[in-house]
DNA sequence: ATAGACAACGTACCTTGGTACGGCCTATAT
DNA sequence: ATATAGGCCGTACCAAGGTACGTTGTCTAT
C-alpha cells in the first residue's frame, strides 16, 4: 500500500472511465505522475482536482483544448488573456444559440402549419421541396 | 452531349463538393441514376432538387438519418408521420437551446466577475477549480 | 488519334471526445 | 506460491458528415 490512488480508483473516485483518464494524460490535460520502473503509477489528489477542473470547464461549453489553455493560464496571474478565451467562447455561444432559435422558429411555424392543414398536402414536405 | 448534367457539373449547379454527392448517393438520400456500361451518370434535374431538399432540411436541424425518413414521407400523404418527426426535433432543439443558454449565462457572470476582478485572483479560474 | 479533363470506385482520412480490445506485466490477497 | 484483479501500452473503433486520394476507365475537343 502506498501513498495516492491507482487510476481504476482514480476513475472511480471522479467518475470518469479509465480511458478517460488515459486520454487526458495523451492530451496533456492533467499530470502523469512518475511510473515507477515497471509498475504501477500511483495519483495524487491534485489529479482528481484537475479532471474535476475539465469537467467543470466541459459544462461550461470549452473543448479540450481551449481546457487546454486555460489550465496553463490557471496559477490565475493572466486575467486577461483567460477572460479573453471566455469572451470569445460566449460570443460562439451567442451565435451557436441565435442559430439554433432560428431553426426552432422556423420548425415551430412548419408544425403549426402541419397541424393546420389538411390531408394530402403537408407543409412541412412542401417546405423542404421549394426554395423561398 | 447528352440529356442531364455529369456529376461534377451537377455538384457545381447544387454548390456541394462531388464527393458529397456520392456520399449521398451511398446513403440512399438521392436518385442514383443508371450507369451505362462502364460509361459515365447523367443526372437530371430532380436530383438537384434532392440535394437542395437535403440542404434544407439540414437548416432545420435535421441529422441526414431523419432527412431519409423525411424523404420517405415525401409523397405528403402521411402528414401525422412527417408532423412527429418534426415535433421530436423541435424537442430536441428546445433541451439543446436551455442548455447553452445556462453556460452562455453562467459565463457572462463569471466574465463579468472577471472585469471588476482584482489583479491575482481570477475568478473564472477559481469557478473552474472548485466545486459549488 | 491522342491529350487532357473528368468520372467511377474503393478506401483512407478528418474532427471531437472518448471507448474498447488484446497481449502482456504487476500487485495483492490468500 | 499462486490466482486473479487490475495496470500498461498500442492500436482500432464509434458517431456524423463529409473530404481526399489513387487507379483505372471514359469522354470530348482538336
Amino acid at each position: 500500500m502506498q501513498d495516492g490512488l491507482t487510476i481504476g480508483r482514480l476513475a472511480k473516485a471522479a467518475g470518469v472511465n479509465v480511458e478517460t483518464i488515459r486520454y487526458y494524460q495523451r492530451r496533456g490535460l492533467i499530470a502523469e505522475p512518475h511510473k515507477p520502473l515497471g509498475g504501477h503509477r500511483r495519483y495524487p489528489q491534485v489529479v482528481m482536482e484537475q479532471i474535476a477542473f475539465v469537467r467543470r470547464a466541459q459544462q461550461l461549453g470549452f473543448s479540450l483544448a481551449e481546457v487546454k489553455s486555460l489550465m496553463d493560464l490557471s496559477d490565475g496571474r493572466d486575467l486577461k488573456a483567460t477572460r479573453i478565451i471566455a469572451e470569445k467562447k460566449h460570443a460562439n455561444l451567442e451565435l451557436h444559440i441565435a442559430q439554433l432559435s432560428q431553426m426552432r422558429r422556423r420548425l415551430k411555424s412548419l408544425i403549426d402549419k402541419s397541424r393546420k392543414a389538411v390531408k394530402g398536402r403537408c407543409p412541412i414536405i412542401e417546405a423542404l421541396s421549394t426554395d423561398s
